[in-house]
RNA sequence: GCGCCCGUAGCUCAGCUGGAUAGAGCAACUGCCUUCUAAGCAGUGGGUCAAUGGUUCGAAUCCAUUCGGGCGUGCCA
């Protein structure tokens, strides 16, 4: 990576500046300091604000101890660098320093930005979301989180991390039975065994039961489970639950999947952790007992979550004798950890932030480490139109549900508006916007970025008209020699942009903001894999939609300042270099994102 | 009441491990298509960074308090 290079550089300056005795009291080189974009272009490329940092330490005038830095520091390698009060350090990129680091995002191609997995230790994440119930479709909630938790997933992956992830399916407990008693009335109402006005008040809505629950589909499998033998007015309230459920996430599973979320394991509640013989609630429920964690009141056993930093006790047994939520959730994360992860992420729904201190309890509770667990939240999502907040009633056949929103907006949209956001805000979708196919709308103007650049090649390296002739003339370039160019020229030529930018010679003039977009273009094209690692790092997969939409803006601004086609060999060399780094770049971040990036549009 | 999250341009948001004049996009106004996609580019106007106090050479950024909004505060999940 670039910032490691010019880092390790002013690094060794430093150390040499102690050894020589010239930088004060400081006694040891700083272990990390920022390599900061210059605001201002006028600046220089990059700037080091360290001096500043050092002066307490050093006790220091900072201008001197930069002056100091920049006379130890081997300059050559990057450029050049002046001091500006207070102490910056700013850096000027020579173009053999740029094309260096260049060159790789031709040589990489769409592995350029995948971080190496060698340097990463404690490498290995689980990451949980969505988890939604199989009781219902999806809502706009769990679009969001299954959006962000794909997107991190990936970022993840890209940034060198073993990602493994996971859908948690609460499939036991109170919320199955609520279900079979739903689907069993609503079968019998389209069975007429019963009437519309017997279906329970405090069932799920009858409209979302018979949205799976069809007849021609519930009466195939109950005749085959019962060999033909289906008595509607004595139906199992267990089997058309079984049904519902399985109907559930036999949805849940494809609109996940039209949306580009998919999952490494679906756990099941039941089958993993409820088992007769193999009880995992009943176990951790032991341990606990054993830790001397559990005590007993009013009939409930309760786990002495206060102790381990929650506001109060939590229930785990209550009197009735049912586990709560809690308890399976206690043994699914110990589950987790007997897995071997590094590292745990949970995303959760943000009105679910209240369960955060039971479960850290009650990992520290049975000696597991709550540090290896983070928990991410995201805030609701509202739908906008033109403006006006639109309420999300079912009834009046508003957008609720993930793929009815996936129908009205497409994937990409869809996709794009909410990694665009932050977890920890809400959220407001705006459907007009999200709809607009011009510049308005970012998921286009990054699109049409990325097939302007391929349409460049389409006609460098196809037959041409011409217009004044009306005559067909042969390609600028043929396929064979636009191939060598991508395959081999650009990935081994390290003078291409100096020659074109930077000779006097140059018969075509280019004036100092077109250069001035080239190198700012360039630079962000290179510090893709710093941007991956600085956005994997926080979690915030949103900082590579901020970056495509940096990119984007700079390429069109490129675009429409440098000519490709009907330019002189070396400049249309250089400006197609960059044209198609460009394209590589959009294309992996759009990639990692889950969005398409087409060639044509 | 208490806990968590949020408050930056008219709107949607970047910037938040302190650094140089606070940035985009939308909306408003003005230019640019005989040349690789105008689904684009260039330009103009727009700000007490919710408020107050503190720390600092330096605060939108850190700390404290206040105000405003959301969520949570079950023997629900």
């Amino acid at each position: 990576m670039l910032k490691d290079k010019v880092i390790d550089l002013f690094k060794d300056a430093i150390a040499k500046a102690i050894e020589a005795g010239e930088l004060g009291k400081l006694e040891k080189v700083p272990s990390q300091f920022e390599l900061d974009k210059c605001k201002n272009p006028d600046h220089g490329d990059r700037a080091i604000s360290v001096a500043m940092k050092l002066a307490r330490e050093a006790k220091m005038a900072p201008i001197k101890i930069a002056e100091t830095i920049v006379k130890h520091l081997d300059y050559k390698q990057i450029g050049s660098v002046t001091v500006v009060p207070p102490g910056f350090i700013n850096i000027i990129f020579d173009w053999d320093f740029l094309e260096a680091n260049f060159v790789e995002i031709h040589s990489m191609k769409d592995s350029f930005g995948k971080l190496d997995k060698s340097q990463r230790s404690k490498n290995k994440i689980l990451i949980e979301y969505v988890s939604a119930n199989p009781t219902g479709n999806l809502h706009l909630g769990h679009g969001r989180q299954a959006v962000l938790g794909s997107a991190l997933a990936s970022l993840l992956e890209w940034a060198g991390y073993d990602v493994f992830s996971e859908f948690y399916i609460n499939d036991a407990g109170v919320q199955i039975d609520k279900l079979s008693v739903s689907a069993k009335a609503a079968i019998q109402i389209q069975e007429a065994v019963i009437s519309k006005e017997q279906y329970p008040d405090d069932a799920y809505p009858f409209e979302s039961m018979i949205e799976i629950l069809k007849p021609e589909i519930y009466q195939g499998i109950l005749s085959e489970k019962l060999q033909g033998k289906i008595d509607y007015k004595n139906l199992d309230e267990k089997l058309a639950g079984e049904i519902a459920k399985n109907l559930f996430i036999e949805l849940q599973t494809k609109v996940l999947q039209d949306i580009e979320v998919v999952f490494d394991n679906w756990f099941s509640e039941k089958e993993n952790l409820h088992q007769a013989e193999n009880n995992k609630v009943l176990e951790i429920c032991g341990i606990l007992e054993k830790n001397g964690n559990l005590y007993e009141q009013e009939g409930a056993l309760w786990f002495k979550a206060k102790h381990f930093g929650d506001e109060r006790d939590r229930v785990i047994q209550k009197s009735q004798g049912v586990y709560t939520y809690l308890a399976a959730d206690i043994a699914y994360h110990k589950n987790k950890y007997d897995r071997g992860f590094d590292k745990l992420i949970n995303i959760w729904g943000g009105d679910h932030h209240g369960q955060e201190p039971g479960i850290r309890g009650a990992i520290k509770a049975i000696n597991y480490d709550p540090d290896r667990l983070e928990l991410i939240f995201i805030q609701m999502v509202s739908l906008q139109k033109n403006g006006v907040e639109v309420k999300m009633s079912k009834r009046k056949g508003d957008i609720v549900n993930v793929d009815e929103l996936m129908e009205e907006v497409g994937k990409d949209a869809l996709r794009f508006f909410i990694v665009d956001s932050q977890a920890n805000n809400r959220m407001v979708f705006d459907l007009e916007l999200a709809k607009k196919q011009d510049k308005d709308n970012p998921v286009y103007y990054i699109q049409y970025a990325h097939a302007r650049a391929a349409s460049i090649l389409r006609n460098l390296s196809s037959k041409r008209i011409n217009i004044e002739s009306s005559k067909e003339e042969k390609a600028i370039i043929s396929e064979s020699g636009l191939k060598q160019l991508l395959e081999q020229d650009f990935c081994s030529a390290k003078s291409i942009l100096g020659r074109a930018f930077n000779d006097e010679e140059q018969e075509e003039k280019i004036d100092s903001d077109q250069l001035q977009t080239i190198r700012t273009l360039i630079l962000e094209l290179i510090d893709f894999p710093e941007a991956v690692l600085d956005a994997a790092e926080i979690r915030a997969p949103y900082k590579i939609s901020v970056y495509l939409k940096n990119i984007a803006s700079l390429f069109h601004q490129f675009y429409n300042e440098n000519r490709v086609i009907g330019v002189s060999e070396e400049l249309m060399q250089a400006r197609l270099s960059i044209a198609v780094a460009s394209k590589i770049v959009i294309a992996n971040a759009l990639n990692l994102l889950g969005i398409s990036a087409p060639e044509k549009m």
